[in-house]
This record gives C-alpha cells, structure tokens and sequence, in this order.
RNA sequence: GGCUCCGUAGCUCAACUGUAUAGAGCACUACAUUACGGCUGUAGAGGUUUAAGGUUAGAAUCCUUACGGGGUCACCA
C-alpha cells in the first residue's frame, strides 16, 4: 500500500487514468470533486457525483454505484461504499488510517515544506508612527504578520520580516515642538525624559503629540472667535473672504451641513496657528538637516525606539530588517523626479507633481508639494524600490495593513507598475479588518484608544487570577507560574485577535478574550497539557497491532491527516484564522474522544498503545499549529 | 455624492470559494462523571443567511436592484 499519497489523491488517479474505461471519454481532472463527509452519513472519504452524470447518462445513484464498485476493485483499503443522492461516500478500513498515523509519528517536520525550499518573501507589519504608541488595532497588525510570516517559511518559504517606520513629517514635528515648547523643567532645569519621569519614551512621546494637538486647537478657536467678533486684522484678505463665504453658506443648512461648514471653518483657523506655521517651519529645518532640529529629534525618536522595543517583545514579535523613512524619502523624490521626466507624472503651475490615473478609474494623485516635500505616497515608493534593491531575489511584498488603506495601495502599486518595475504585481497589500470594541470604536481623539501595554498586562492579570485559583500548580517556581501565566494571557488575546478572518472588521471583547472556555487559546492550550501529563503517566508508548478503530479515533486521524493541506491553504489566504479552526476542530475531537475512550486504564495492549500514540500527535500538531499562530502551549497549567 | 468592503442564531464567529438537513462557541434549559487533569462531554432550544428578483441540476456564496452599516475620496500619515 502506498502511505505516501493521500486516499483522495490515489481516488483522483485512479479516475484520471481509468476515465475511458468508466465514462468512455477522457475527463477533466477539475470534474473530480471532494468534500468533507457529513457526520450523518457513514463513510470516510466523500466524492461529489453530479458532474459525471452526463457523462455516465444515468442517475447519479447509478453512477455512484458504477465509480464506487470500480474503485474498490482497484483499492484495497476502501472497505464500503453507500451512494447518498449525488455524493458517493467510501469508508475507508482501519489499517489504512493506522498507517497514516505512523507516517505523521515519524515525521518531526509534519505539515511543513523543507524549509527555504521555496522563494523569498518580505513581510511588512507593525510600522508604526512614531508619536503613537502602539494600540488594539496594532496588536491585531503585529499578530498578523508575523503568524503569516510563520505560515510562510512552513511553506518553505525564507522570509524577511520587516517595518517601515515613520519617523519624518509634519507630524513628528508637532510633537517636538510641543515638547520643546510645553515640558516643564524640572528643579534640575532639565526638561521631561523618560529617565526623569519613568515614563515609557513612546508614551512620552505621544503625550506630547496630544498636548500639541490640545493647544493648537486652542489656538484655532481662539482665531475663529476673533473673526466671529468681526476682528480681521493680522489675517490676509483670502482668508477673510473665505471666511465670510462659509458663514454665509450656513444659511438654511441642516444641523450636519452645518457643522461640515464649521469643520471648515476649523481647518482654516487652523492654518492660521502659529503652532502649525512653528511646526512647518521645523520641518523645513529638518529637511535641510539643522543641526538642533535634528538633535532633537535622533533624540525623542531613541526614546519612542526604545519603548516600542519593549512593546515588541511582550508581544513576542520581531523583525529582520527595518526600514525608515527618513531614508527612503530622498530616494522616492528622486524617482518622482526621474518619473516626471519620463512623462509618467506632470507638474502643475505651482510646482506641484501628481499623477494622472483617471483612465484607470482613480483619481489623480499628489507625489510632490509645491514646496518640494514628500507625501506618504512617495516615501512608499521609495521603500518599495529600496527593498528590491537590498534583497533581490524577493518573489513578492506582502504589506500587513489595515484597509483602510486599500486604496492608497490600489495607487501605490499602479504608479509603481507605471514607472516600470514588473515587480509591482508581486506586491500584495494583506488588508486587515479594524478592530471594534463592545463600547465603540475606537477614537483617539476621544480618548477610546485601547492602549497594547495596558491591555497585555490585564490580559496576564487576569490569567494569573484564573490560574492561581484553578491551576495545577504544585512544585512549581513563583518564576514558572509568572511565565505560565503570560503564556496564557498572551495565548488567549493572540488567539481571539487571530482566528477570525483578517479581512473581516471584529469585535473585540476584554473579557471574552481571556475566558477559558469555548473556541479560546487557553481552551487549546489545557488540551495540550493534558496530553503531555497523560503521555508522562503512561510510562512509554510500545509498538503496536493495527485494531479496528473506533469512530473517534478515526475521526482524530483525519483531522491530523489534514494539517499538511490546511498549512498550504493558509499559506495561500494568508491566513492565520484557517489554522485555528482547524486546530479547534482537533481540540473538539480530541476532547469527545478523551471523554468515551479510556487510554492508560484500557487492557488491551494494542488499544491503549494506539490510543497514546493518537495523543501524541494531537499534541504535536496543536503546538506546530499553536506556533504558526505565535502563540505557546505550556507542559502544564 | 463617487469608489470600495460588509450584512449568517440574542451575542461573537464558521461554512473547504457553487453542493446533502447552513455549523461552532458564549448565554439559556436538561443531563453525565466512583475518571487517564471537570478549564470536560452529551442532549435540547435558538435561522425564510437584510429584502426582492435573476443565473442552474444545485446559491449564504455568482449577477441586478433596494435597504442598512463601515472605509475612503487631503499639498495628513
């Protein structure tokens, strides 16, 4: 018997190579369809019959019982056959599925490809701003990418993990000149640091970034009542007109074009700020690379650097290769510059550049301000460019970022398809779901934001508190239990985060993401430690006689058996949610059949042997599994 | 408004990309266990897959329209 090719593969071989024989032509491989057999009906392996039945030019009762005897002349292993309305459903004999165990035992890389037997791939995730501390949305962004880097090198791909971080721009000028201009000194006459004030440096840092955005919308309605109140001066005649022209427009409005007219109104008095024109003028300074300016900033960035290192390695990801804006800026200028010369870009009258992609159903696109600055989209390019540049042999980018930049990717790969790199279409922008809260979305503004530190530490709390109260703890070291209970904590937000579609928007719920119960990482993870103090119990696993096998055991031996196709599909999907329903559905099974089967009690030797043997490899697919998802199974808990 | 994604049990999610009676978990109801770890298992109840048409042997899935929701349309990132 061969062990090497799956019963569904020596079925469709067996059609291919028999198909003149059976339905007197030859048939379309795509014709031979397979599907999971319902747990209603009897059988192991289910083949769909309705495409052969014009073919067969009879029943599809017909033609099941026609493909069906043929085949189990043909295969020994197929014990019976039952024809349900168009779906032949074959059972397949004990010793088949046994000798499937044994090649799963064998195997210490089961389910993955030889590793770096296959292309190059970079994976993009995390990049994070600089002036943010990472939030819930991140945390989802972080688990992500790096579950599907995981997934890819078992693929057998070699992967470069990476983040771009954005660490220029208006916006990282806001808050240095925030704490240039607010951080109180001290009685040393220093300003605030993370060292004097124990804060985390990306959270001070960010509390900056917000004490910016407080005051210059001060500023801003202080502007707006001077000119409600009729006081003009020190402002420019277009402001003025542009003013009174949205006041007026307010007349007759509704409550929501109203205040869409007042937003305006905002964003005008805005650019009237001294803080905006101070943090333009900063950024002015940076880009000529001043030597205070830029001090300044190497300095507040190893702060927010440091921090977020921290953050990282709770989360237990990391990377490979990291790439800045701050250096890669130039280099898109450039390539926009050379872009305009080839004609792929124009330039307006005021010195602006854009792209024209109306003839591809988009807009037209900034590239350059008319002061020559950057814009997001030509720092990407630059990136994009720099990368094949550094590792070229990549076979593709894939870009872990919310969707709600879909379409800024939808441009950036068009423009870079534009100016000529065949590259392009290899990138894929892996677009994730946002992430919702019972009480809302989030809102930074309204100060909503869950922030990733706090929520990992209640995460770890609260795994402790449930731990404490129902673990097996005896024997164990204060040490062990602290990392048994970030083994947990962080097990169940990883997995809540990651077993839903990433496409998909979700609700994230606290609570739920810790409970112990149902389609959870901590229900998984108590499997797992059971196994591992059964297999400890029984003292060694002897060989054994094949036996017939019960409908749990085999029902455990399929889902193992599956692992291998279910890596590859979430390889295709990037998906990391393919592999935690399948584990799920392991767990499930393992656990009806923990409950009916006795294991180390049981009397006949061959039974009990099979039975920690079948454990076994439950336990070795949830952790293989368990790591594509970036999450730990502890011995015990 | 244009473009785009989405709408499945009370709630949170599945459904192998078109196939049998649409499945799980939570919550709810009723049970099991002298036990190899009860963070378990069994059973019940809960659905016109937002609506209306269409395509076909077959539709939650594909097409059209409507309704409802999200995102995006910056010289922000």
């Amino acid at each position: 018997m061969n062990t090497k090719v799956s019963i569904n593969e020596q079925i469709r071989l067996i059609l291919i190579e028999n198909s003149e024989v059976l339905f007197g032509i030859k048939i379309d491989e795509n014709l031979i369809q397979f599907q999971k057999t319902r747990k209603e009906v009897e059988g192991d392996v289910t083949l769909v019959i309705f495409p052969f039945v014009k073919a067969l030019k009879c029943s599809p009762i017909e033609a099941g019982n026609k493909i069906g005897d043929f085949l189990k002349e043909k295969l020994n292993s197929i014990a019976s056959f039952e024809v349900v309305s168009g779906f032949l459903n074959i059972s397949i004999n004990s010793i088949y599925w046994i000798e499937q165990l044994k090649v799963i035992e064998v195997d210490p890389l089961f389910g993955f490809d030889s590793p770096n037997s296959k292309s190059t791939v970079m994976v993009e995730y995390s990049s994070p701003n600089t002036n943010k501390p990472l939030h819930l949305g991140h945390l989802r962004n972080n688990f992500l990418g790096y579950s599907v880097a995981e997934i890819l090198k078992a693929n057998g791909h070699k992967v470069v993990k990476t983040q771009v971080i954005n660490d220029r721009g208006i916006h990282i000028c806001k808050s240095m000149l925030a704490w240039d201009k607010f951080s109180p000194l001290n009685d040393k006459g220093e300003r605030e640091t993370p060292e004097n004030t124990g804060l985390k440096g990306d959270k001070l840092v960010g509390k900056y970034y917000v004490e910016f955005d407080k005051q210059f919308n001060a500023e801003a309605k202080d502007i707006i009542s001077l000119w409600e109140n009729g006081d003009f001066s020190n402002f420019p005649s277009s402001i003025i007109e542009e003013f009174k022209k949205l006041t007026d427009s307010k007349e007759g409005k509704d409550e929501k074009a109203i205040k869409g007219i007042d937003d305006k109104i905002k964003d005008l008095a805005k650019n009237e700020t001294t803080l905006l024109r101070e943090a333009k003028e900063m950024l002015v300074k940076w880009e000529a690379r001043d030597p205070q300016v830029y001090l300044l900033w190497t300095t507040m960035n190893s702060w927010v650097y440091s921090g977020f290192d921290v953050t990282y390695k709770s989360m237990g990801v990391d990377f490979d290769k990291l790439y800045y804006e701050s250096d890669t800026f130039i280099l898109g200028k450039d390539i926009v510059i050379e872009g305009l010369q080839k004609g792929v870009f124009f330039k307006k009258e005021d010195g602006s550049v854009w792209i024209d992609l109306t003839e591809d159903g988009l807009d037209e696109k900034l590239l350059l301000r008319s002061d020559g600055t950057t814009v997001y989209m030509t720092q990407d390019i630059g990136t994009a460019v720099d990368r094949y540049k550094d590792y070229s042999d990549l076979s593709g980018i894939i870009y872990t970022v919310g969707n709600e930049q879909d379409y800024h990717f939808k441009v950036l790969f068009l423009i870079l398809k534009k100016l000529g790199y065949s590259w392009a279409e290899n990138c894929f922008h892996l677009s994730y779901g946002m992430v919702d809260l019972p009480s809302g979305k989030m809102k930074s503004r309204e100060g909503t934001v869950v922030d990733a530190d706090d929520l990992m530490h209640e995460v770890i709390d609260k795994a402790g508190a449930l731990t404490a109260e129902r673990g097996h703890l005896e024997g164990m070291t204060k040490e062990d239990i602290n990392t048994l209970c970030r083994t947990i904590g962080m097990g169940g937000l990883k997995y809540y985060l990651l077993k839903v579609d990433p496409k998909k928007r979700m609700m994230f719920n606290p609570d739920e993401s810790i409970e112990l119960n149902g389609n959870t990482g901590p229900f998984i993870q108590y499997a797992y430690a059971r196994i591992n103090s059964l297999i400890n119990r029984s003292g060694g696993i002897q060989s054994y006689n094949s036996i017939e096998l019960k409908e749990e055991e085999r029902e455990i031996i399929k889902l193992l058996i599956e692992y291998p196709t279910v890596v590859k599909e979430a390889g295709k999907m990037y998906s990391p949610a393919v592999i935690a329903n399948h584990i799920y559905e392991l767990v499930k099974s393992f656990n009806q059949f923990y409950q009916a089967v006795p294991i180390l009690i049981e009397e006949n030797q061959d039974a009990k042997n099979l039975r920690l043997e079948l454990s076994k490899n439950v336990a070795k697919v949830i952790k293989s599994s368990m790591k594509l998802i970036g999450v730990e199974v502890p011995e015990r808990m």
